[in-house]
DNA sequence: TTATAATTGCAAATGGTTCGCATTTGTATA
DNA sequence: TATACAAATGCGAACCATTTGCAATTATAA
């Protein structure tokens, strides 16, 4: 069972949230959609710079994308945020190592977590959403220290 | 059914981890162990502005009662860290209102989530602990808004 | 081809957090 | 109670991810 990375058309993608077909808009979007895992600021700088954008266009472009909901925006390591593009049923967490820093994705969720939360709350008759991230040692890290 | 906050000896709390009785800190202790919410460093600062405090050294009070596990950094919105004190039986995530950002703690937590968790993952065997935030929209906002 | 708004580059600003270093302070010990 | 040393602090500067202002460029609709 080979993974499949999801196909994404990265003009029909913008065109559809009326953003303008720039060489980089279309490259990060293509890049996030080929990426297994969310991708810092600097690895998107990386990756994207045959087209040769300043920082602060990435940025801006991310958030434009974060905003119209193309992309999320997570926050794992409080020093920089991470982006993977938005995916079909992509109810989606995070598996963090605290070794590495190595984040992966994963589709495991808890079903009504969120109404179960609720019910704890004082404050809050319904929660909109969640945002759950595990930490643990991946396979790489545990072998070095062995 | 009167809300309890936890009584904490902030003295002997300091004194098991050797760390000294300085005022800043037994204050910091003090205050972090009364508040039901966690709070950022500038209300911290606020609460304590009695000792009249460096911000830096505020930082590195927590910091230091971070790494000892008496007290707990959580990043909500990226832009600032919340603490709170670390409580007995202290599994807890918590509940963020997306408008006006109030934190809630909620004693709320699903059980085996990290080995459900673990079984999803390719890279990782086992997993520690899950950071849990869930987002909805206090009473408060939501009155106002209406 | 033109007009217009969106996008970009560049440089400077922002803001939370950390660091270097000299000074002060808590505490263990004599 | 005095002494000594590591811990803690104040102050200022440094850091670093991210944002912003503004003038110049570019994509797209007419």
């Amino acid at each position: 069972m080979k993974k499949q990375m999801q196909m994404i058309d990265a003009g029909a993608l913008l065109a559809e949230h009326e953003f303008k077909k720039t060489p980089l808009r279309l490259l990060l979007l293509e890049v996030l959609a080929l990426s297994a895992i969310p991708l810092s600021v600097a690895k998107l700088a990386r990756k994207t710079k045959k087209v040769g954008a300043d920082t602060a266009t990435i940025y801006r472009a991310l958030n434009a994308f974060v905003e119209a909901g193309m992309v999320h925006a997570l926050t794992v390591d409080k020093t920089k945020t991470l982006y993977e593009i938005t995916r079909a049923k992509s109810h989606v967490h995070h598996i963090v190592c605290d070794t590495c820093q190595t984040v992966e994705s994963i589709p495991f969720c808890v079903k009504s977590i969120d109404r179960q939360a609720a019910e704890y709350s004082k404050q809050f008759k319904k929660v909109h959403s969640h945002q759950l991230a595990f930490v643990g040692t991946c396979r790489k890290c545990l072998r070095a220290v062995r």
